[in-house]
DNA sequence: CAGCGGATCGCCT
DNA sequence: GGCGATCCGCTGC
């Protein structure tokens, strides 16, 4: 991990996982060790180790115990560049993947349970401007293909 | 207790 | 556009 300055990114893609009536969710099969922070309050960090090698970054949104959370997707970086480019070791394709924004945010597994906001290394939420979406199915899972559960910015 | 599939990425063609 | 890397949790034997 690269230390620096503080980066932003604007969130421009996220997919909706909706706990025990979502097969594609992590939380469909029940709470484990690893899924718990899922089933938090609101605010709760999620994060899960993606084909042996990615961290991917979650935010709860449903109420405790319900396990509904954010799957944060792709950013673009508006503040703290070089820290997320020496993070990333490359400077194109700095945060448009949920492995590739977890790597620049410098997240990985010790921060799933904790919550946002809180903590020596801490991840902030800031609402923006409502903007134009558009939805799609969700990216490279196998069951629930067919939900429209992927939001996206629509100027792309 | 072993096998398998995955909410991905980067490099090669 | 296609495929190999890489490892953990869950499922089934």
């Amino acid at each position: 991990m690269v230390g620096g300055e503080t980066v932003e990114v604007t969130i421009d893609e996220v997919e909706a996982y909706c706990g025990k009536d979502d097969p594609a969710s992590h939380a469909f099969r029940g709470r484990t060790d690893r899924t718990a922070p899922m089933f938090g309050q609101p605010g709760t960090i999620y994060v899960y180790r993606s084909y042996g090698i990615h961290w991917c970054v979650n935010i709860v949104a449903g109420a405790e115990g319900v396990a509904q959370a954010v799957l944060i997707r792709g950013g673009l970086v508006t503040k703290g560049l070089a820290t997320a480019v020496a993070r990333r070791g490359r400077s194109d394709h700095v945060a448009d993947g949920p492995g590739k924004l977890s790597q620049a945010l410098a997240i990985d597994g010790s921060m799933s349970g904790s919550e946002v906001g809180i903590g020596d290394i801490s991840l902030q939420l800031h609402a923006g401007q409502p903007i134009p979406y558009v939805t799609t199915p969700r990216i490279g899972i196998s069951k629930a293909k067919e939900r429209p559960w992927r939001f996206l910015t629509a100027d792309r």
